[in-house]
DNA sequence: AAAATAACATGACAATTATCATCTTAATAA
DNA sequence: TTATTAAGATGATAATTGTCATGTTATTTT
């Protein structure tokens, strides 16, 4: 009892099963992830998984910044989601039976957890609202990438940056300074819009001149977060 | 049980049911699906939604070609996804609870039945291997999303019209006289590829005097898919 | 602290791609 | 059939973006 109890705190307190598909889980369900889950501190800058690994599970964000990307022939590595804490990772690979089709890696120091594919399996087979959840959860990553991938051909690089700076702004908000809470490189954020590092850091200085923006140091600031939006609608 | 048999066999038997999620319905509930569905015939060129519709249900592709896109700004439309006999149409709104975040057009002259939701929730709460098909499905888009999206910034023009050009081959195959079975007009397949319709034309010209692809009137045909696939990699 | 490396920045230039104009050919309507 | 419109084609040009070179400023490492 005193010890199911212990066990049982571990997950349930957890902000992914508060925030992810695993909301859906009941008391039981909880206990049992609790005891066959594992955890992982990841370093800035290690991989949780490689293009092309069995990764047999998913992953739980409880804390840090991870990219989902790949790498190109000609070395660039193109960026296609951030993941933050609350959100599961490797879903998609684990549902459709393949190895993983990106690279995760940590942008921020994270701590995971690594729920194995045979449980979630489980919760899949005896909880409807669990795999509605993650299909719910799935879908709005397809709608996602789909939108993106408009953007990417109907907008301008300058438009993708400005959007990009607001996303980032909405979803991982700011530091005490005031300046954006994720610390990408240039070439991380070129790698998001998809263009060149020059071409992106030359555009940061453009928008400084243009007072949208404040750079502090390597931290960016929004200034003038109508004229962004501006920008990047049209 | 004479008019069951003609209702069943109305479902049993389409494609639709043989190659989508819809496979994993058992005998009643395919009579139950015939029971339900509606079917229309949509003209070349005519809507079968548009973006902020809501759909409430799903469409099953008898025949026919279907585009997925969206209109930018500038009236050019970006074509997210063809669509063709035997798939499903409108699932990510349906089980988001969304309205479309797209509009379905039909390319070729369709023949569709539309599941309304009830019907498709039902299943899903009562035939596991339906919802693991459906999840797959929606992932296998997403999949596809994704790697386009990176294909989209990683490669240029030229790249990505070799490779659409051979995508279209596996996908759809040719007609008798070797040429690509869906039609296409030009501005479409640059909305495909996500260009201006002259550079896609002007690009076409160049692979038909490099002898990559032949153009014969409006149609196209494949010429030497070796080099085309060279192209499209490297 | 000095050296080495990585990240940031900017200029010069080249390549790619879009835009606008014009023309031809094919499809459709009158 | 002729007129009208849509689709396809091509040239000229401009705009955007990428590449290479080089310099500066931070960060690490020794």
């Amino acid at each position: 009892m005193q010890q199911t109890n212990i066990v049982m705190n571990k997950c349930d307190q957890c902000i992914v099963r508060q925030l992810s598909s695993l909301k859906a889980l009941n008391k039981e369900e909880v206990i049992k992830l609790a005891s066959s889950k594992t955890t992982y501190k990841i370093k800035k800058g290690e991989a949780l998984f490689e293009e092309g690994e069995v990764t047999n599970g998913v992953f739980c964000v409880k804390d840090g910044v991870g990219k989902l990307s790949k790498l190109s022939a000609n070395g660039k590595d193109q960026i296609v989601k951030l993941v933050k804490s609350g959100e599961l990772l490797g879903q998609r690979s684990m549902i459709s039976n393949e190895p993983a089709n990106l690279t995760a890696k940590a942008i921020a120091d994270m701590e995971v957890c690594f729920i194995p594919k045979t449980e979630i399996i489980n919760f899949f087979n005896n909880n409807n609202q669990f795999s509605l959840n993650m299909m719910q959860s799935v879908c709005e990553d397809l709608k996602e990438s789909e939108n993106e991938k408009i953007a990417l051909v109907q907008k301008t690089v300058k438009q993708r940056l400005a959007e990009t700076l607001l996303h980032l702004h909405d979803e991982f908000g700011e530091d005490a300074d005031k300046t954006l809470k994720v610390q990408l490189t240039r070439e991380e954020l070129a790698g998001i819009i998809g263009t060149a590092t020059e071409s992106c850091i030359r555009l940061l200085s453009d928008f400084n001149k243009l007072g949208l923006i404040e750079l502090v140091g390597k931290k960016i600031m929004l200034k003038d977060v109508r004229a962004l939006k501006k920008l990047a609608d049209n």
